[in-house]
DNA sequence: GGGAGTGTGTAACGATATAACATACGGCCA
DNA sequence: TGGCCGTATGTTATATCGTTACACACTCCC
């Protein structure tokens, strides 16, 4: 990760290679990067921000393309099953990976005031210990923390 | 934590130690552990398994205090704020807490086949030297892994 | 050219959460 | 003692998030 997701940084690369990286990967393992489903993600990655699936409807209403909640939460779940983007849970919202290829456990920082989202590698063995103490077989990990992004430190 | 939450243990003890550490800590902090809230305590108490604020109505109901989701939701939402459950995000259920008084930063284990859950400390700095490095100031931080716990793995 | 698999469109509904306003009740003090 | 305030609860309505179920379209492949 070159910057963090808060900092100014060029963020038309940015989109361009999450879309890029995407198209190879579906390229790769013969997934299909449809238009619904590119699009959603294009909408997801016009800013480091959380949204939500009526959000994105939204969107898609707003250009012509009207649709209803399935829509939307299939394409978000391909999306997340594939890496693409990840479920932010305190939020019930989602966000475009940002780093692609090697997000098996990401972790957030969310800004509590704006939405905005910057990930980062979790810890890689938290918790394993206790999972083995207590017979637990850990299959994925939600790793969030809530707080004040710069912007919004500076803000009050 | 003598034992684990999911392992065989004498339950009675966990609900009867727990009620009194939530009296202990109200009374000595100027609470108020109302019958609503400690009717609420006590339900979440009956098993280490999350349980959503609708079931939480719905047991109101079934013992003859039949409740709007207001009820419910102020009752958790003061359990919440003081330490005495827990909200699992990715549920969006909560449970009581197993550790009161020493878990500022909870970490969970969550069964995805029977919502059991086990409590345990997060590890304590995790996230930190990202979190300065973007300038992001942690307020909070929700940790939770998703799997099986030692039944649902034995029954399959 | 017919069937299987995959993806999309749409209506209806279910689950989770909050807003807004009314009522009850104890403590305080003029 | 009566009025006021703060806190908690009751109740109606509504907002937000997510899923079920079923119809249709398209592609691939034999």
């Amino acid at each position: 990760m070159a910057h963090t997701d808060f900092a100014p940084h060029n963020h038309a690369r940015c989109i361009a290679t999450a879309l890029a990286a995407a198209e190879a990967a579906c390229d790769a393992q013969g997934l299909h990067l449809t238009p619904v489903r590119r699009r959603v993600l294009e909408i997801l990655l016009t800013g480091h921000r959380a949204l939500g699936a009526y959000d994105i409807l939204e969107r898609l209403g707003a250009e012509g393309r009207p649709a209803q909640p399935p829509v939307a939460y299939r394409a978000l779940d391909f999306l997340v099953r594939h890496g693409f983007a990840h479920r932010v849970e305190q939020l019930n919202a989602y966000v475009a990976c940002t780093r692609p290829g090697e997000c098996d456990t990401p972790a957030f920082m969310v800004c509590r005031t704006c939405r905005a989202v910057a990930e980062t590698a979790a810890p890689d063995q938290a918790m394993a210990p206790q999972a083995r103490a207590a017979g637990f077989a850990i299959e994925a990990r939600v790793v969030e923390a809530v707080g004040l992004c710069p912007g919004c430190q500076a803000a009050t």
